[in-house]
DNA sequence: CTTTGATTTCAATTTCTTCTGAAATTTCAG
DNA sequence: CTGAAATTTCAGAAGAAATTGAAATCAAAG
C-alpha cells in the first residue's frame, strides 16, 4: 500500500528533523545561545525552504513575539535571510545551507559581540597598570613587570586570534573551510 | 614619600586587577560560563600564584561552597592545578599560566563536553532519516535525499573541526600556537 | 581515637534570562 | 484614507541557572 510506505517515511523524515533541532537547541543553551532561537534556527536550516513566522509558531509551539525576535536577531547576524513572496503580506525567512558560510558568520557575529570588547577591555586594564618604574622594593618591581606581561601574553593570543578571523573569515564565506583543510593538510 | 608612591602603585595594580577580573567575568557569562567561575579563574591567572579558598572568598566576595565547586570544575579541565603546602592543610590552586595552553584546555574540555555529544546527536538524527528507497512521488525522493545531504554537510564540518583540534590541541599545549602562527604566515 | 581545621555537598534562595501575549505599530491593498 | 493583515514591542510571568550557607564529611595532627 503505497500510501501507508509513504506515512512511514514521513514520519521517518519528521523524526529525524526533530532529533535534529532539540540537539541543536541543547547545544544552543550550552553555548549561552537562548533554547528558542537555536531552535528557529535549526528549523529553517533543516527544512531549508522559506517558512512565515506562523509556520514556525506552530511546528516548535513558541509564541509569535519570540518568533519575531529571534529572527530578527538570527537576521542581523546574517544567518538568516528574510524574503517575501509577491501576493503575499508575510515575510518569509530562510537559513544559510553552506555549513562553512553559517560557522563564518557565527565566528563573525561573536567576534563583533564579545572579541572586540574584551580587547578593548585588556586595553583599559594596561592603562591602570602602573608603569615599570624604579620604586618600591625588588619584589613591588618584580610583581609590575609579572602584571604586566600577564596582560601582554593575554592580549597578544586574542589578537592573533582576532586578526586571524579577518583573515578567514572576512568577507566571503569559504574562508574558514580554507582554512581548516590548509590546516588538515598540513597534519 | 616612599610609601606614598608605593601605595599608588599597589592602588594602581589592584585597580588593574580587578579590571582584568571584572571583564573576563563578563566574558564568561555571554558564552555560558558562570560569572563566579570566570571571575576566580581570572583571579587566580592575574595573581599567577597559589591562593587558598579564604583568600579567594575574600577578595572576590563569593561563597565557600561556590569556591569549591569551582574549583573542582576549573582543576578538571586541567586550566587549574591543586597544591598542598606541607605543614599547611589547605589546599592552594594556581592557573595555568600560558595562554596558549590555557585556550588549548578550554577548547578541549568544550569539545569532549560538547561537539562530542552533537556528533553523537547527528548520527542519532542520520538514523531516523528514511533511506534513499524508491517509493513516492518524485518530490518526496528529493525531499529525503536533500534532507540527508544537509545532515551529512553538517556531519562533515564538525567532525572535521573535531578531527583538527585532536592534532593541534591534543598533548602537549602549544599545538593551537603553532597552528595559528601556521595560518597567519599562509596569508 | 579525638580534636581541629578544612572541604564538600545540596536544599533553599536569589538572581538573571527567556518567553509570553496583548497592545501598539506598521504595511499594504483597495 | 480605511481596514485588514502582518510585525514589533515590552511589561510582566515563568523558568532556568547560579549562589549561598549550614550540615555532613573528610583528613591530618596530636
Amino acid at each position: 500500500m503505497e500510501s501507508m510506505e509513504t506515512t512511514t517515511h514521513q514520519q521517518g523524515l519528521t523524526a529525524s528533523k526533530d532529533a535534529f533541532i532539540n540537539h541543536w537547541g541543547e547545544m544552543g543553551t550550552s553555548w549561552g545561545v537562548p533554547r528558542s532561537m537555536a531552535e528557529i534556527h535549526a528549523l529553517l536550516f533543516i527544512e531549508g525552504r522559506g517558512m512565515c513566522s506562523d509556520e514556525i509558531m506552530d511546528r516548535l509551539q513558541v509564541s509569535r513575539g519570540n518568533v519575531s525576535t529571534t529572527l530578527r536577531q538570527l537576521a542581523e547576524w546574517g544567518i538568516v535571510t528574510r524574503t517575501r513572496q509577491r501576493g503575499d503580506r508575510k515575510d518569509y525567512f530562510e537559513a544559510e545551507q553552506d555549513v562553512w558560510t553559517l560557522l563564518s558568520l557565527i565566528v563573525r557575529a561573536r567576534k563583533r559581540r564579545e572579541l572586540e570588547p574584551l580587547l578593548a577591555a585588556l586595553a583599559e586594564a594596561k592603562n591602570l597598570a602602573p608603569g615599570p618604574s624604579t620604586d618600591g622594593t625588588k619584589a613591588e618591581k618584580q610583581a609590575r613587570k609579572d602584571h604586566l606581561k600577564r596582560l601582554d601574553s593575554m592580549d597578544d593570543a586574542l589578537k592573533r586570534l582576532d586578526r586571524l578571523s579577518d583573515r578567514f573569515i572576512g568577507r566571503g564565506g569559504k574562508g574558514l573551510d580554507v582554512a581548516v583543510r590548509l590546516l588538515a593538510s598540513l597534519l
